[in-house]
DNA sequence: GTCTATACCCGGATAGAC
DNA sequence: GTCTATCCGGGTATAGAC
């Protein structure tokens, strides 16, 4: 048990949840290096920009993602209940550290400027991660018509995501799940 | 036929397609000027600030949207046709003038401050306009559980809008509508 | 009302010492 | 690698003339 992270470390945790609670455009610079309670220049040493550092915190950011879905998943008992598991996995991911205001890597790609490379991969990445596991689980539910019932979900999942702007982020995926279920219940 | 519109009229045309396209936080005001062909003076001594010009833009957007979208429905003949317009309204609005990237209410709030008023109401109204028509839409169709499917359908919408930033405007528009008529397909 | 010119400031990034 | 101090550009907003 180490006594205190590095500042590396430290970045990339005060830029995840900064940029997730406050938007990476209207999170300033400042704002990340004061809570990392790190230097300018060790900030761009370590990662060459904002943009830099933003990709570094993204990139971890999905591969906690990954897992606490996965956890989910590995929790729910039935082959319906680990298709509605993205959305307790949403609420249960928000609910660790800072809350987020909606979606990291959506908020990437709105805020980004058209030739972002970075926001754009990263939002990539998340978009195969959700459409590829969505077809694996709804595999035993809807045979061969899997991946056109993962396209129905993956709207409803972003709908819900979206919606946390709209209203209340806990309420927003309560409803998404609801909304889920509702097309699950009527699916052929 | 007047020669040439004033430039309050041209500033806030030039704003809403500037937002809309590019995002209101990467756009510079200058943009909108040149585009206007309007001094800064002008712009501040009409608007007050650049979160003005927005606040105006935005209000004359959702007019715009509120008309666009009822002129789908009318064009629309049996009942669930009619829900399912919102998805032709958002293609056909999309295709008028510069396309947006996204949604420009929805990217109003995503990419401002917590605290930003003008933001959030311009989204609550949206808001408001959706879960409204919706749930006038929806009483044919599901009767007293109408408020219930039109949540659902907000969902829907939600998530086509935010799914036009994963792929292509009109490809998400069009799941959207496949989604959507899904869940009526199965409805009860 | 609209222009030209400019002030001002915020925020990303760097220089150089330790 | 990390710090302190500073630079520099872009972007919002204003002053003052016409």
């Amino acid at each position: 048990m180490t006594s205190r992270p590095g500042a590396r470390e430290r970045l990339l945790d005060a830029a995840d949840e900064l940029f997730a609670a406050g938007g990476f455009a209207s999170t300033p610079v400042d704002a990340v290096l004061a809570r990392a309670g790190v230097a300018p220049a060790t900030l761009y040493a370590h990662f060459g920009s904002k943009t830099g550092l933003q990709a570094a915190a993204l990139s971890a950011r999905l591969r906690r993602w990954d897992d606490a879905w996965a956890a989910a998943v590995a929790a729910a008992d039935d082959d319906r209940t680990r298709l509605l598991a993205v959305f307790d996995a949403l609420a249960a991911f928000r609910s660790t550290g800072t809350p987020s205001r909606w979606c990291a890597f959506l908020d990437a790609a709105a805020g980004a400027a058209d030739d972002d490379a970075v926001a754009a991969t990263a939002l990539a990445q998340d978009t195969a991660l959700l459409r590829g596991r969505l077809g694996e689980l709804a595999a035993p539910v809807a045979g061969d018509r899997a991946e056109e019932l993962a396209e129905h979900l993956l709207v409803v999942v972003s709908g819900a995501l979206a919606m946390a702007l709209r209203t209340d982020p806990d309420r927003a995926f309560a409803q998404g799940r609801a909304t889920a279920a509702a097309l699950l219940a009527g699916w052929r």
